[in-house]
DNA sequence: TCTGGGGTCCTAGGACCC
DNA sequence: TCTGGGGTCCTAGGACCC
């Protein structure tokens, strides 16, 4: 059996946990410069706000019903996620952290009361981290993600879902719409409809082959998985990135060279600390910046340059060179600049890495400094020390009005308490 | 004014090898 | 009718996830 433990509205509940005074009232998180929304409390669902809605376009409407806004605080979410994890740990070896606010939970030799269980995991998160969860427990990880739908739809029993006979798991399918099934996306969702397929049941007694043809493997598995056949193991260690991108909007858009090269070096060194943390190299590089698509008036431009590294590396003066010099490459004079990014590929292992006679590069000093900066950033704070390459950020930086506190991560945003 | 960011896997087709 | 057989690597495109 497998449990699968997702957080409900996730960010919208971490910004509950400091601020009880939300709790019942409509709440949204926005995305990266305060753009869409990407999290909402039930009470801004039920009024209708879409997921992925531009704010803009809803900011009277979000005013007029007293919505309580916030700008996304990866440093709280990231920090009550991984506390939330460590619970999780506590119940099971076999945990396997999927996203941000979800893990599945291995449960094979378990012979306990599979409600009990469920709500105790729920209990113990909410009691010790104070983020509300849903649990489901089935034979597979499709079904224990099925599990957990039901359970949040308030079919389950207090945000637990158990599908533990073919009797419930029948009945819980018969329910389950074909496109909120894990694995079945929009274009699957449009080609199974067109075959009158509307449940996940009605999905489950398609013929295998044509389920093959159409779907591939991919699809086949996802089917194999709902009969109770399970295809997905448990990944217990997360494997290394083999593509790692670091790329941001601008707060405002730019049009000079100088603060776009800062801005590139900062993706650059975000990507070499990428590398650094799951101790593996680069050894190739994409460079790419574009205007804004939305404003159809205004000359559009975007253009990428992809390259190979003299060497692989993780060294984010290396990397920060290169990728500046591809930015002046691709750069055009004349154009509003709304988005660059920088992707590394070529992925190789740290102690894999085919050195270069030619490049000139002395790796083994970089290594030294790279663990140095990492060792001062890691205890004062990202950026304590970097490159001045990347600059202050001052122009481009993220839109963040309506960031919180980060409660649990700096010393000055910890709640006071009065005695 | 304003529209997110970061990933994985599978398949088909072309170039190339012996 | 019937044009060898078996393979790798790379890329682009399309699907999916959070």
């Amino acid at each position: 059996m497998y449990a699968l433990v997702d957080c409900n509205n996730f960010y919208v509940s971490c910004e509950r946990v400091f601020r009880p005074d939300l709790n019942g009232r409509p709440v949204v998180v926005l995305s990266n410069n305060d753009g869409c929304i990407i999290a909402r409390s039930n009470e801004a669902k039920e009024l209708g706000i879409r997921m992925g809605e531009p704010a803009f376009k809803i900011a009277d409407f979000l005013q007029q019903n007293q919505v309580a806004v916030f700008s996304s605080n990866y440093a709280l979410y990231g920090d009550l996620s991984h506390r939330v994890m460590s619970i999780l740990g506590r119940f099971t070896p076999e945990l396997e952290i999927y996203s941000i606010d979800e893990a599945f939970l291995g449960l094979a030799g378990l012979n306990v009361d599979w409600e009990d269980y469920g709500r105790k995991i729920r209990e113990t998160v909410l009691r010790h981290v104070g983020i509300p969860v849903s649990v489901g427990i089935a034979p597979t990880k499709v079904l224990a993600k099925a599990a957990n739908h039901h359970a949040k739809k308030g079919r389950g029993k207090q945000g637990v879902g158990v599908l533990d006979s073919p009797e419930k798991i029948e009945a819980a399918l018969k329910e389950l719409p074909v496109d909120e099934v894990w694995g079945i996306g929009r274009q699957y969702t449009k080609l199974l409809k067109a075959q009158q397929v509307e449940t996940a049941w009605e999905f489950r007694q398609l013929d295998d082959d044509w389920v093959r043809r159409r779907m591939t493997v991919v699809g086949l598995r996802v089917k194999k998985e709902l009969e109770g056949i399970a295809c997905l193991e448990m990944e217990l260690i997360p494997p290394a990135k083999k593509v790692i991108c670091t790329s941001r909007s601008f707060g405002a858009d730019q049009t000079d060279l100088g603060p776009l090269e800062e801005a590139v070096a900062t993706f650059a060194a975000r990507c070499a600390e990428k590398l650094r943390r799951q101790r593996s190299c680069a050894g190739m590089m994409m460079v790419f910046l574009h205007t804004n698509g939305f404003k159809e008036d205004e000359p559009q431009y975007a253009k990428n340059l992809v390259f190979k590294l003299p060497a692989a590396t993780n060294s984010t003066i290396e990397l920060a060179r290169h990728a500046r010099a591809a930015l002046r490459v691709i750069y055009k004079k004349g154009y509003r600049y709304k988005k660059a990014g920088v992707i590394v590929m070529g992925i190789v292992p740290e102690e894999r890495v085919q050195g270069s006679l030619f490049s000139g590069v002395d790796e083994a000093k970089h290594a030294a400094v790279m663990k140095q900066i990492d060792r001062i950033n890691a205890k004062y704070g990202r950026d304590t020390i970097k490159i001045a390459a990347q600059g202050s950020g001052e122009k481009w930086k993220l839109r963040r009005q309506k960031l919180s506190p980060c409660y649990t991560t700096r010393w000055e945003d910890i709640i006071k308490v009065r005695v």
